[in-house]
DNA sequence: CTGAAAGCGCTAACAT
DNA sequence: ATGTTAGCGCTTTCAG
């Protein structure tokens, strides 16, 4: 059927070892010699069969990243970086979504996806510390995210912990006394990580103001609609929240809704902030403030990480890589609310 | 190295033939054998090489999904219909970016991806009618939304012209007498669909208004920002619009951005509607009135036909299938703020 | 610097 | 109903 390394060698007179040396460049080939195979490369349009090569290397050439869902622009920001860093290093990326579900999470982390691909970025939200220590399979793999660290494996993330301490002294800063916490995961919490809890409650804390359990309301999943819903519960106490702190942007939107809806002014009635500084928070109404985590670089050390193991590259720890984060500060938290077009404040924080 | 063909059926005491079968189930296998391979694949964990079987069958099992961009949420919500469609055909799906570039989109087409994936869907922003025939690439091509239609390949779109159409229509239902359209292509227009420009057009002259190509803006892609620059250009008009019409809800949203910023009301001094109706536009403030394609039948058809082409099954025409759409009217284009969770009124026109 | 040949793991045509 | 075997296209020893 198609053009073969044989029809080119024998187009160009050559073995096909040659061919494979010119194409690949393991071995010098003599100029006069790589000349006629390239012709013959062009000529007939040859492109190697992808397949007979991983079979033979044992390598597929494809890794996959496992995110929780698609439509989080969170994530298709991160992916975008992360397809182009991969086909730099030579390997395509292909998505797979867990769609949150700890089965999916489990499979994937048993090495389902083995034969499919070389190694696995895979972003936990169901599965925790416990399930990745239990891990026989030996699938390369890489963790992103806050669902689980402190792990035998590569893992790129923010400092959680400072990034919401940072959120919530901010809201401090503004004169906030009643800050609420809007995050993720309300089930069975075994170890997986609540690092943002953590450190809203150390925000908190080290603004010496009272713990009052009402205002941390744990969500399902992390969409807008689970924002919403969060919010119009808080709503409903009898001393609503003046500032909330959302597990991440898309939530924080949902919660601007609701707040909106009810007839509140952001940020004068309440303030909102949210983690990852998603573009849509940049043209919400009102802008959102978010701590910005750096997510090419995530994206990015995540591949090459990867990429290190599957090649055989020996890990070296930190296993750990906390990535750098700022603060973008906009009108969801500002005192006026001036254009849009205005200088962001930025602080430098990571 | 790992567990193959082989070692099953050593283990099982048959060929390898018979556990090939047991796996793919070409021919039938008696129970009893059926099950003693069964144990033995269970107790060794196998699963198959994918690159051998590809290399065998001659494909890869890949199909690649090619966008512009997947940070544009319409393209997301698309392809998470599209990689659970593909898995359930057997197959897996790769996304490709081809940040709305002409030669990415050429050599996609002209089968840079050839021996990576058995298919290609692609949607195609600025390779033309002319381009796609010119193809003589045989790599199996599904094409998805306005840029390219009438041409021998399958084809899956809303039918833009009456989407827009519909879209003006029902700005003039509300009294609007001066629409401005934001689209895209500033560009080199050559062949390249501009079905929802013309739709506009028609919607204008069916309500007897009167053509003004001050109100028609193009911008170079499809981003919030590119709807944000082109607002604010019409707002320098001595007549500025009293509704947008905007080629998608991304435009959309940057629009409504700039007319926040300028003081205006939406929708008193000036609606907005968009194309797409993604969930962000649901949680806008206001909300975003937007045409809305089924994208999940989209995402179908396109894997189906792609799939059918690639297992052999003949091409029957009508090669141009255009999907149902409806039109979600929200805040943007609404009289009264209402609430949010307010039953959203939704006419059906595909 | 180049060639010959083995074999990666699987499927399918051909036997039995 | 099951077994045998050729060969998909490539990389990689081992020889020269």
């Amino acid at each position: 059927m198609g053009v073969s390394l044989r029809s080119i060698a024998e187009r160009a007179g050559v073995s096909l070892a040659t061919v494979s040396n010119v194409v690949n460049g393991y071995r010098p080939v003599a100029e006069p010699t790589r000349r006629r195979v390239q012709q013959a490369i062009d000529e007939l349009g040859y492109t190697p069969n992808l397949s007979a090569r991983h079979l033979r290397r044992g390598r597929t050439g494809l890794i996959a990243l496992a995110i929780p869902e698609l439509t989080n622009p969170y994530f298709a920001e991160l992916a975008e970086t992360a397809i182009r860093e991969a086909a730099a290093l030579g390997y395509t990326l292909v998505m797979e979504s867990t769609d949150a579900d700890p089965d999916t999470e489990l499979a994937l982390l048993g090495g389902s996806r083995r034969h499919v691909v070389d190694g696995l970025i895979l972003s936990p939200v169901r599965i925790g510390r416990a399930e990745v220590l239990a891990r026989r399979d030996a699938l390369p793999l890489v963790l992103i995210g806050e669902g689980v660290s402190d792990v035998p494996h590569d893992h790129i993330a923010i400092d959680n912990v400072a990034a919401s301490h940072a959120a919530v002294a901010h809201l401090v800063a503004l004169g906030r006394r009643r800050i609420a916490f809007i995050g993720a995961r309300g089930h069975d919490d075994r170890q997986s990580a609540q690092l943002r809890l953590r450190g809203f409650r150390a925000g908190i804390a080290a603004a010496g103001l009272p713990d009052r359990p009402e205002l941390t309301v744990v969500t399902d999943r992390f969409g807008r609609a689970d924002g919403s819903a969060a919010m119009r519960r808080l709503l409903t106490l009898t001393e609503p929240p003046d500032a909330v702190f959302a597990y991440n942007d898309l939530i924080a939107l949902g919660a601007m809704r609701a707040a909106a809806d009810a007839g509140l002014r952001i940020p004068q009635d309440v303030a909102v902030i949210g983690i990852d500084d998603i573009e849509e928070g940049r043209y919400a109404n009102p802008s959102l403030t978010s701590i910005s985590p750096d997510k090419a670089a995530i994206a990015r050390l995540a591949v090459r990480r990867l990429v290190d193991r599957i090649e055989g590259r020996p890990p070296r720890p930190p296993y750990d890589v906390q990535t750098p984060f700022t603060m973008a500060v906009r009108q969801s938290t500002a005192g006026a609310r001036s254009g849009f077009r205005g200088p962001t404040q930025v602080e430098h924080l990571g």
